[in-house]
DNA sequence: GTCTATATCCCGATAGAC
DNA sequence: GTCTATCGGGATATAGAC
């Protein structure tokens, strides 16, 4: 769950390495952004600049594998939480199950996360095609979370959920760039203010408005 | 209100000149991020790559002016929306206030709002350093709003406020990664939902939780 | 103030030894 | 598989003309 290199570290040894180098280059990525110096991002993965090129064509192919292993383990970790439900639950629980698993895998596999915010926007626009669909569908995955809640009449109906799901991918997203697990606050507490804010409301219950 | 120069356009040529090149780096670092060319910073200034030199001393320097332009302009516009309302407003009537113009100045300043979320990150060590004192200020600012609006009993006693200012302002930052004013929602959508979802939260009164 | 021209540096990518 | 060596492109920053 908390395996920072999104995969897990097994077969050949080619393919144990091609993980170094991925999750050195996210590090790397997340500090830097995308014009990143190849030589660093193969220093962090202990060998020289050229070796990269044995696993892969370049630039442009490493951020693309990083960017879909971003997407895809904050995915995998969110449907997997989400059909770990028992069977029959309210719509907001299942909800709500889905956005902490959400924010919790930005704040664990933060490397990954942090780097995909940061160097999606500048990536070619043959890697952003790509790589489009499959952040639509993590989107999607959520917002039809939100909508079953909607129509369960748990969510308030007059929502524009499009627009919802935005704004929470943004306070999720956002806490790469502030929260530090070494001192002070642990992610749970990130994690239940983020769905004390969004579900419940920062309005206090008995406040008449 | 919605001036992209995020200053007034006025004095001598050279001090115009000079803000035309902020405009211009705000809009390609935005595009680009921290690595832009200055040499495409010049060309949308419509000048050539050396003439910035007699304005600026390099990268870092451009840089740091077009971060502390962009807080201060956010700063500056909800500073003003807070102080026009009327005296004796609630607590909550003035943080509504307040989230709703930071918000739209991130919708509507988005050069350089955009450019400072996304060059913040990975500017030097000193430059940081420096803007961050700006940056608190206006973060406890908001978060002053907060805690005034907590104190009178509005908003709920069990919140961590240092939390949910960084997450109010990952909804909002996040919003120049994916709000295109052009087709579609306007702004004003977008800023409503955003209220609705952090003060009243998304789940309907009406429902027993 | 802005231009042209250029010195200088640095990085990505390749080639070939081991 | 990884190394060393190197070629070539491209960008910063400077110098000097206008």
């Amino acid at each position: 769950m908390a395996d920072d290199s999104a995969t897990a570290t097994a077969g050949s040894k080619s393919e144990r390495t091609r993980q170094r180098i991925l999750d050195s280059a996210a590090k790397v990525f997340r500090e830097q952004g995308y014009g990143a110096r190849l030589t660093d991002i193969a220093e962090e993965a202990g060998m020289q600049a050229g070796s990269l090129y044995y696993h892969f064509d370049g630039r442009e192919s490493l951020v693309a594998e990083v960017l879909r292993l971003g997407v895809k383990s904050a995915f995998d970790q969110v449907r997997e939480a989400v059909e770990a439900v028992p069977a029959g639950a309210a719509p907001l629980q299942i909800l709500e199950v889905g956005v902490r698993a959400a924010a919790a895998t930005n704040l664990e596999v933060g490397d990954y996360a942090a780097a995909n915010a940061r160097v999606f926007p500048m990536v070619t626009e043959v890697v952003r095609k790509e790589h489009y669909a499959l952040q639509q569908e993590y989107g999607d995955y959520l917002q039809d979370l939100l909508q079953a809640a909607v129509d369960a009449g748990e969510l308030r109906a007059d929502l524009d959920l499009a627009v919802i799901r935005m704004l929470l991918f943004g306070a999720m997203n956002w806490t790469t760039e502030w929260y530090r697990p070494d001192r002070g606050r642990s992610a749970q507490v990130v994690v239940d203010q983020l769905v004390d804010m969004v579900l419940g409301g920062l309005v206090s219950r008995d406040h008449n408005s």
